[in-house]
DNA sequence: CACCTAACCTAACATCGATAAGTTTACGGT
DNA sequence: ACCGTAAACTTATCGATGTTAGGTTAGGTG
């Protein structure tokens, strides 16, 4: 019970012991619940180890550093996303009904998954500083792989959004102007909806589901045909 | 040059000292530029001090916490952002084409100061943390004082747009549904431009002049009486 | 000159993410 | 049944963070 050193196990010989993958799960889990309840900061690695019963150095057996944890807590949310945004083939019945949906569905998905949303579509990694471009504009230096793989997994729900809005094109119920910018607008809507209540609340804010109600309204009222 | 303790200055008898309005402001002109090129995370007051030439205590003889140095800052942007948006009166000769302008120049300003934007529109403090709803939508809890008082700022520069779009609402001009869920829609849409820009760079998305363009067409032909 | 306060300092605390190196448990081969 | 080995987990520690308590020094006033 008590080691080389004469130090002593905090819970002696009750520690119990789970196979990696078990442990990995139990780990992911304790951490998405501390993520979502505290956020990403206040939720440390000690915490987050003591819900899992397990010393902190243990979790760096099953993850490289805090930022795994969140990496993969993230591609859990990009495939909640697609499928989320997914919809069922006899939608296409409402062709106009399915993007509205599809922006319901994107905003409520956000707005369920905060923290993900956040690390996802609002933060550059920590030690990927944005360096100013020529006109004060960001620009993109040498992106790790990581980062890259998230960009695509992001560009396959948008598009879902950009192919949905290129049908409605075609079948004339949306304006042929400018689809790409159509869908681009859409997008900054929703996002613009999400980012905003993830950092300021929603308190100050149109209630939830009229905006994204008066949202969708000017969306589909602007980009109709005239 | 040796004290009490045996310990040594740093840098004995040669330190500058300087007035708390002058002091204060020299580290206020650091801090920014250190949030800027290396995040809020990153800037540590250690770092800033040693920026500044005095040692990381100083700071809070001028500063309540870090967070302080962040509010101080954006309270600058603030003004410079209400400033882009106040139109000259004789705007109101075209009331539409001023909404237009508005939004042209709250993407214009925000793209101008990608650091500033992100630091005020897109970070979230981090003890206050979003707690979820019943629905697991963020709702907020106790709001601090400061935090109160950058949003009151915030609402300032909404409120421009947001009276805008009353006037344009009473003239005639605008529907009449609902004309707070208009305002928080066209600043939704603005919003989502620059921080989804700033996060991802310019060079995935509609060139942004079309951009602009594309999404303010939107807004104004869906906020069109019928 | 003495003194007082503004301006600044040293030392330290609690906590953070992360690492090195040690210990214990379970299990498979013999 | 034994035993070795690798997986699972630990202790101890590092450097860095924000912040505080309490001391020191410089510049101006009487």
């Amino acid at each position: 019970m008590v080691n080389k050193k004469g130090t002593r196990a905090v819970n002696p010989g009750k520690r119990t012991r789970l196979p990696a993958a078990e442990r990995r799960a139990q780990i992911l889990a304790v951490a998405r619940d501390l993520f979502v309840t505290q956020g990403f900061e206040q939720a440390s690695m000690r915490r987050i180890a003591d819900a899992a019963g397990i010393t902190p150095t243990a979790i760096y057996d099953h993850f490289a550093d805090k930022e795994a944890l969140l990496t993969a807590i993230a591609a859990d949310f990009f495939d909640g996303l697609v499928a989320a945004m997914t919809m069922p083939p006899d939608a296409a019945t409402d062709p106009l009904g399915l993007l509205r949906q599809l922006m319901i569905n994107y905003v409520r998905y956000g707005l369920a998954h905060p923290n993900e949303y956040r690390l996802v579509f609002m933060t550059s990694l920590s030690r990927f500083v944005p360096t100013l471009g020529h006109r004060g504009l960001p620009c993109s230096g040498v992106v790790p792989e990581e980062v890259a793989q998230k960009t695509v997994k992001a560009m396959q729900s948008f598009g879902i959004l950009q192919t949905g809005i290129e049908r409605l094109v075609a079948a004339g119920l949306l304006r042929g102007d400018d689809p790409e910018g159509f869908a681009d607008s859409v997008w900054a809507m929703g996002h613009g909806i999400v980012s905003l209540i993830i950092t300021k609340g929603d308190s100050n804010f149109t209630p939830i589901d009229r905006w994204i109600d008066t949202s969708i309204g000017i969306l589909m009222e602007g980009m109709r045909p005239r």
